[in-house]
DNA sequence: AACTATTTATAAGA
DNA sequence: TTCTTATAAATAGTT
């Protein structure tokens, strides 16, 4: 769907590669959304960027609240759990800086003037409390990854159930759901 | 995309709801492939009909290594973990059962007989083995995303040990590093 | 971040 | 249902 018809495969050029997930992200995205809604069925998408990043979509409610009070939950250090996610999403609070940001950052310090360039006091202090940050991000993220493994884990379970509740119709079930 | 521009909401007719949803899961399940191949990013979908039929694609090759190694860890009681992975996953040994796989059985049992067909005590004890070993793989999933992110953050530890390194020739590594 | 030539997806119809 | 086709939508390459 473009200028030229492209073969899939990987592509190699680095900038052409993030361009097109970026399009293609929020293509996936989209469509997942407007399948949920158009059919009324449940649909979960989710995608880790090669830095780790983590994009979802899912149309149960429940499942995005409990990651986004989470997320929140750990970013303010505990306490007030807000039902207003939106807020939380869209604060610029200086702890809630991206990933993407600071490897942006990184690349800028570290890229091809690696050698070259010398950094100031400033710049490391900076760069040091944009790493506590970044650090505090990817722990937060790190749970996030288990509480949607847990939630993964809690689908077969789901799954369990309709089995036994097929053979509840026949036979006892303590046998299988005991 | 069509002869018409469609809105965005319920579909309330039946049938057409029904051919729509075909159209777009195929649709959706194509476009999360594409994303993963041409980006080279791990990419999940699952979707839930309103019927329980469950589709789903996910790209965890780049995982399975780690993931069969750590199965066989668990299922042979620990001690011997080869560095021979292919050998591993190439087994097939009772409980290499596949995530895949075990859809596809439940897909069979509970597709569009699912009211009328009736499970025998065999199919359900077989199944419940399959459940459990999927069990297993999901918890074996779970441990390889809290590694992964592990391994995520000790990059950070070593961009921050290079500031270091880079700060040393000018300052006092203590003010930086200590 | 916008633009637009093309390809791709798909809504309706056969 | 499966195939066709007109049209909407997505997006590759470009700026």
């Amino acid at each position: 769907m473009g200028r030229k018809k492209l073969e899939i495969k990987r592509i190699e050029d680095k900038s052409a590669r993030q361009a097109t997930f970026t399009k293609r992200r929020n293509g996936l995205l989209k469509k997942a959304k407007e399948l949920s809604v158009l059919c009324d069925v449940d649909v979960g998408v989710i995608i880790f960027s090669t830095r780790g990043k983590f994009y979802h979509y899912c149309n149960t409610s429940r499942l995005s609240d409990i990651l986004l009070q989470h997320r929140s939950h750990v970013e303010n250090g505990d306490r007030t759990i807000g039902t207003d996610h939106s807020r939380v999403q869209n604060s610029k609070s200086p702890g809630a800086i991206k990933c993407s940001d600071l490897l942006d950052i990184v690349d800028k310090k570290f890229g091809k003037t690696c050698v070259e360039k010398q950094l100031s006091l400033t710049e490391l202090v900076y760069l040091e409390k944009q790493l506590e940050a970044a650090l505090m991000q990817i722990r937060a993220e790190k749970v996030t990854l288990i509480i949607n493994t847990l939630a993964f884990s809690s689908l077969w379970s789901i799954i369990f159930r309709s089995f036994c509740a097929a053979a509840a119709a026949h036979c006892h079930p303590l046998n299988f759901c005991g």
